[in-house]
RNA sequence: CGCGGGGUAGAGCAGUCUGGCAGCUCGUCUGGCUCAUAACCAGAAGGUCGAGGGUUCAAAUCCCUCCCCCGCAA
């Protein structure tokens, strides 16, 4: 039997794992990856080749990327292809109603959450930073509103509330490829049948700003711990001190309420005894954030004891939304 | 030539403007104290001050060139 024919979008990590797994299966021929155009990226503006352009070169695949697919010379390179399905996971431009059409079995989207719950740019991130207890990976039937589709299988993941984004989209990915490995071959044959989201019940997530990095001093440390989380690497949780930028890398919950306004550092007493240093803990609206690795504008990460060590005025600082 | 911060002992930093003994906190090692300790006391080791060149009686410090790290930007 010819394999079935197979054109794949994709550009960040989550998709990474899924391409591999399409790759390697011989029921699936993929003839095409198509990802984001290298980006300048770093302080020299290198361009940088997408997650999935570097993993399919290593597959020894045909990549192409395309700075618009809507133009009639992108949809005939596509249709040149006569694809029998496209697989989508994390590509990142919105398709058209036509490029849709191309395949006879359409194309299908792997979603980074249990659809209908968080639609949109960032169910990853979405999920940790409003302390999601569960999410998961969905494999559905696109449609031309986005993450609306048909739904064709599911998997859940408890989730342990430890969990960083990067953490997460690699356990997500690794999800997504087992989906398409045992529910693609049966929605091919019509023996699985796509179902209709529960409209109804959807949640939305927004494509993630610089500005969402921003701590706000007023919520509770239990938020702005899964900000930490949820909003690394990028654009990372980020606040201001003496007019510079400090980022926040990691920290943990305090329940104990500081009298101090939101955003004041202080030294918080160790309870074990006389020995042992003061943990470095920041008011907030409800709680305190027990600070452990920070980065000054200019510096590198660092473990709290270290930055201690060479900006002991740190304690008793106040730490704003904006450099001032 | 995109903008900015930085490179000084194992770690983090001060000292550079205004040239004049290589410093601070921590760590390490030795000894002491102690029922005991991450505490305390006494002592010690540990430096190509990123690299090269220049100016000077004298350079971490001033001038030139280069390398590397980080933030912004993307």
């Amino acid at each position: 039997m010819q394999p079935t024919r197979v054109i794949f979008f994709g550009t960040g990590n989550f998709a990474v794992s899924s391409l591999r797994y399409m790759a390697k299966d011989t029921r699936y021929d993929v003839m095409l990856v198509v990802t984001q155009p290298d980006r300048p990226q770093g302080r020299k503006q290198e361009y940088i080749p997408s997650p999935v352009k570097q993993a399919a070169l290593r597959l020894g695949l045909e990549v192409w990327q395309p700075e618009s697919i809507k133009e009639a010379i992108a949809l005939a390179r596509i249709r040149s292809y006569q694809p029998d399905v496209m697989v989508l996971a994390s590509y990142g431009k919105i398709l058209s109603q036509e490029i849709l059409d191309i395949a006879p079995h359409g194309i299908l989207n792997l979603h980074g959450s249990l659809l209908p719950q968080l639609r949109g740019a960032s169910p990853i991130q979405t999920a940790i930073a409003q302390g999601y207890q569960e999410t998961g990976v969905t494999l559905m039937v696109m449609d031309n509103k986005m993450d609306h589709g048909p739904l064709l299988a599911q998997q859940a993941l408890t989730l342990t509330g430890k969990e960083t984004t990067p953490e997460l989209e690699t356990l997500l990915a690794d999800i997504g490829a087992e989906l398409l490995r045992k529910h693609l071959q049966n929605y091919l044959d019509g023996t699985l049948a796509a179902q209709e989201q529960r409209h109804h019940a959807a949640t939305f997530c927004q494509r993630i700003k610089k500005e969402d990095g921003i701590i706000d001093w007023e919520k509770s440390a239990v938020d702005l711990e899964r900000h930490l989380r949820a909003y690394t690497p990028w654009p990372g949780s980020y606040t201001y001190w003496k007019g510079k930028k400090l980022t926040l890398h990691k920290a943990l919950v305090s329940h104990e309420q500081s009298p101090l306004s939101p955003g004041t550092v202080y030294a918080m007493p160790s309870p074990s005894s006389r020995g042992s240093l003061a943990k470095i803990a920041i008011s907030c609206g409800k709680g305190s954030l027990v600070v452990e690795e920070v980065q000054l504008e200019g510096k590198k990460l660092l473990p709290i004891e270290a930055f201690m060590r060479g900006c002991p005025k740190f304690v008793g600082g106040i730490l704003l939304r904006a450099p001032q």
